[in-house]
DNA sequence: ATAAACCCTGACATCAATGTCAGGGTCAAG
DNA sequence: CTTGACCCTGACATTGATGTCAGGGTTTAT
């Protein structure tokens, strides 16, 4: 498979494709005249490294434990779970402060509208 | 005031002054050698704006109505509300959007659990 | 054989406030 | 007069996945 054919077949941009490989996130070999070659296996390892930055993690995070989980469940990578744990700690400090924003700019909203009225 | 002393009374780098100063949110006057001279309201002017950048606003949005918050109340400054409105969305909406990821990052993180134990 | 559609690499742009460095002028105290 | 502490401008770096363009080779279908 071409990479103009596996990026039809994800939807992730040839560009990402390319950039994935330059991570180390995804391989593939190269054919006499300088193409890409990607086995078939390579549709589902674009949607599992998808699915990871949709959490929110970095490529540098998905790759250390990418290999092990794509031959084995999530639960037998040691590695998945402190990187878990660590990405939720920052989604909730981010969302208390966030929170804080909120409530800070509500205030002053309120303090506009009653100064109007 | 230099702005040496400017950058010492309110804690704002000297570096970030210059940008503030392009962004059309400082003024200075220039002393005969080019250094930059500042009236003592500057302190104030800066503290104002270090508020609305922590409140999450772009040099560009603060550039928008600093001219008129300076001189009058928020509440007279009909540019401030709009801008409020629309950074409380903004919140609101991450806010959201890094919910539903802490949801799903909970559910992952008990299933490894549970497949381990 | 030619044109369209692919592929390649390398590089710059994005966002935005701030840090930092280089190269150079100014001022104040000893 | 020299040294250290200021000040100036201009420029590059940061963050990170992705878009986009240039310049050039390959393949495929007509």
């Amino acid at each position: 498979m071409k990479i103009g054919e596996l990026s039809a077949a994800t939807g992730v941009s040839v560009r990402s494709l390319r950039y994935y490989e330059d991570q180390k996130l995804l391989t593939s070999i190269r054919l006499d005249n300088g193409y890409r070659e990607y086995s078939p296996l390579a549709i589902e390892q674009v949607q599992t490294i998808q699915l990871y930055l949709t959490l929110g993690l970095s490529t540098e995070q998905i790759s250390s434990f990418l290999h092990c989980v794509l031959k084995n469940k999530e639960a037998f990578c040691a590695e998945v779970l402190p990187i878990y744990e660590r990405k939720l700690k920052e989604i909730d400090d981010r969302i208390v402060e966030l929170t804080q924003l909120r409530t800070n700019l509500i205030d002053r909203i309120r303090s506009i509208r009653d100064e109007q009225s």
